[in-house]
DNA sequence: CAGATTGTTCCAAGAGAGTCGAACTCTTTG
DNA sequence: CAAAGAGTTCGACTCTCTTGGAACAATCTG
């Protein structure tokens, strides 16, 4: 049950997008993004079972969205904010911007 | 046979970036996105077969990423830089960067 | 108008991805 | 050691996506 997280050098824009791409695994990134709150596999995406859960958080895990540190018998889950930007810089920040609520006006 | 582009507002982050997280569309986006030089619906992607091609403009297009203007018998493809740059700010320039080789020093 | 060019749509086959229950591993705790 | 908690893996089902040939629509050109 060893992490596989990949190396940055080995990080693909194509799986990156594309595991962003999935409405359930952008909410799971914006909860793991969310500051003074520490994430672990079920903290995060509580409206899933958890097998779903984790098949969401290996697929941003293998596209080195995420980093995942053993804790006791649980997961702290973080993202790996610096390897991204340092690969495509000003990608996370976009992506992970608050959306603004269709108003009328 | 008309265009439809989805309005700004109208957009959706995880539909661009599922659009944007195919090879082959990204790709596209790439070829488009070149200065000086005017993309056509045939002048890009032209590795693959005009059915799929075409499919793969559907998915971009309607993602809103890119905008068709039909000019005689072809379509001049465009990207909606200033649209996706007001929604999702450096997104686009961030997906747009070159990607360095992977070299062994 | 006939023919060539550009692009879309339709259809079918194959591959891939999401969902989720059940069984399993590993760790902590009593 | 037994039980509970946190996650993973497996398998099956369903749905979607990709691919590409064939037929079609629209436009320019001779």
């Amino acid at each position: 049950m060893d992490l596989q997280h990949p190396a940055v050098a080995e990080l693909d824009l194509a799986a990156v997008l594309f595991a962003l791409s999935d409405p359930a695994r952008l909410a799971i990134v914006r909860q793991i993004a969310t500051p003074a709150l520490v994430s672990t596999c079920q903290s995060v995406g509580m409206d899933m079972p958890k097998s779903t859960r984790s098949h969401h958080l290996k697929v941003l895990r293998e596209a080195g969205i995420t980093f995942a540190v053993p804790r006791g018998r649980e997961r702290v889950l973080t993202l790996r904010r610096d390897d991204l930007e340092s690969r495509w810089p000003g990608l996370l920040p976009a992506v992970l911007v608050e959306q603004p609520t269709v108003s009328s006006v």
